[in-house]
DNA sequence: CGCAGATTTGAATGCAATCAACACTGGTGG
DNA sequence: CCACCAGTGTTGATTGCATTCAAATCTGCG
């Protein structure tokens, strides 16, 4: 089951991801673009991982959305954190032995398999991308933290008004989110397992949200409407996200530009 | 502020928690033990790191229970994670410029602070520990996403179960664990934060679970009275822990010693 | 059209938070 | 030695946020 190639634009989106965490210079770019990937197109709800299962190769998100879940004996569903473009999914797999977690697509997705042995090489021989990866790992706790700080001290609105801060903040950050709208191909189902609440209550929650002018949630796509208020009503601050480009300043303005519609 | 030096058996500690994540050779335990340290002993409630500050130096445990925590705006806490002896606190700071957590002594601590520069250069020279505590990172973050289910997903009684069971397994596999007593220097007020309950829904919750002859806990020791009932009510798979030794089997044999009584 | 999945709304229930008061503990100082 | 005090632990009563159960749309799609 070869995949076809990664496409050019693909690959820059990659590098540009990367290059949010790491300063890359042309050799690491030449590196990323030359790695033996296999790349293909997964449908929403096709498995990366399942848990339990034995280890599989490390997963470059090129387009679309995943997550990490897990199922609880009793049938609950916990979601654990969300893949953006430019992600590493599964690198966690090359050093440990039991994968307890589902990583599976939520949307159509571009993916591109690589092989551990490949990724090791890669590391061993470019120590930036070796930094690059690794802080991803590190943003990747520090986003788990707060999701613990959500679920376990904020109200389902704060809790809602936080996840939608922090896609936010990722997808414009990746370029995705023009005019402050981002397609999020999220269930309130799923939504609900994010958040560690009742699919009733983040419907509720989401009209509350909607109602008061916030954001607006229609057809797969997130509109941020009141960004200053979403902002303090969640108490987003973005730092967690260790983002690298100057980015809290230029943000303010846009803040200021949608505040004032 | 020189500390003194590290004593044999505190060296001895730290190598026995880095071989259960990567089997050191000789030449890895002498130069952990040759380390620069500042060691220092702290009373309870000290700051290793405080939320906002610039990011300070690395810090071993080697005695006693430290915790990461949050302080919200509304002035709420959350207790993000705990640090047992053999941890290393700080690590991600060596690669993140903002800190949004404050690291505190829970109990009388030994600690060994080791600067980023000496860190940068024992991970050089010294593949397996630059791995050792890079698993440390990933199993951090498996433990992150297992209090993320646990807020998310449990109720009360099975999130305290789940928190004693791991809390245990840990010390047990340091040795800190004979005879099924170990140390835990909390209150309820901070297993309240830890779990993201009231500090009244915890000591009711405690309340149950030791009439039901599960646990007690009294005078900062926990003890474990049936285990696998214990183990089946909060649900708990060790394997998120990444244990290298073969420890479920030996731990299987230990549960049925405990619930034979 | 018919159907499955997703969204929305209503009503009742319940788990945990909050408010309040009291008991216990260890440490300090008169 | 005892009074005092702050921190911690315990229990009762009330409130409320979120869950659960139930049913009615809505939507996309074969």
């Amino acid at each position: 089951m070869r995949g076809s190639y990664i496409r050019s634009h693909e690959g820059d989106r990659l590098c540009r991801a990367l290059d949010l965490l790491e300063p890359l210079g042309p050799a690491e770019r030449a590196a990323l673009t030359n790695l033996p990937l296999r790349c293909r197109t997964l449908a929403p709800g096709e498995y990366i991982e399942r848990q339990g299962d034995a280890r599989g190769d490390c997963c470059f998100v090129l387009e679309g959305l995943l997550c990490r879940s897990k199922i609880l004996p009793h049938g609950q569903r916990q979601i654990l954190s969300f893949y953006y473009p430019g992600d590493l999914a599964g690198i966690e797999m090359m050093r440990l032995r039991y994968n307890d977690y589902n990583i599976l697509t939520l949307s159509s997705c571009r993916v591109a398999y690589v092989s551990h042995a490949a990724m090791e090489q890669l590391i061993g021989a470019y120590p930036v991308l070796a930094a690059a990866f690794w802080k991803q790992t590190l943003v990747e706790g520090a986003v788990h933290r707060e999701w613990i700080i959500g679920i376990g001290r904020r109200t389902a609105r704060e809790r809602f008004a936080h996840l939608v801060c922090e896609m936010f903040v990722r997808m414009k950050m990746l370029g995705l989110a023009p005019a402050n709208r981002f397609p999020a191909p999220l269930t309130q189902t799923d939504i609900a397992d994010a958040l560690g609440l009742s699919l009733v209550h983040v419907n509720r929650t989401l009209g509350e949200l909607r109602r008061g002018g916030l954001i607006d949630f229609r057809r797969q796509t997130l509109q941020v409407i009141n960004w200053g208020e979403l902002r303090d009503l969640a108490g987003f601050d973005p730092h967690y996200l260790q983002i690298r480009c100057p980015f809290p300043e230029k943000f303010g303005s846009v803040s200021s530009t949608i505040t004032s519609v």
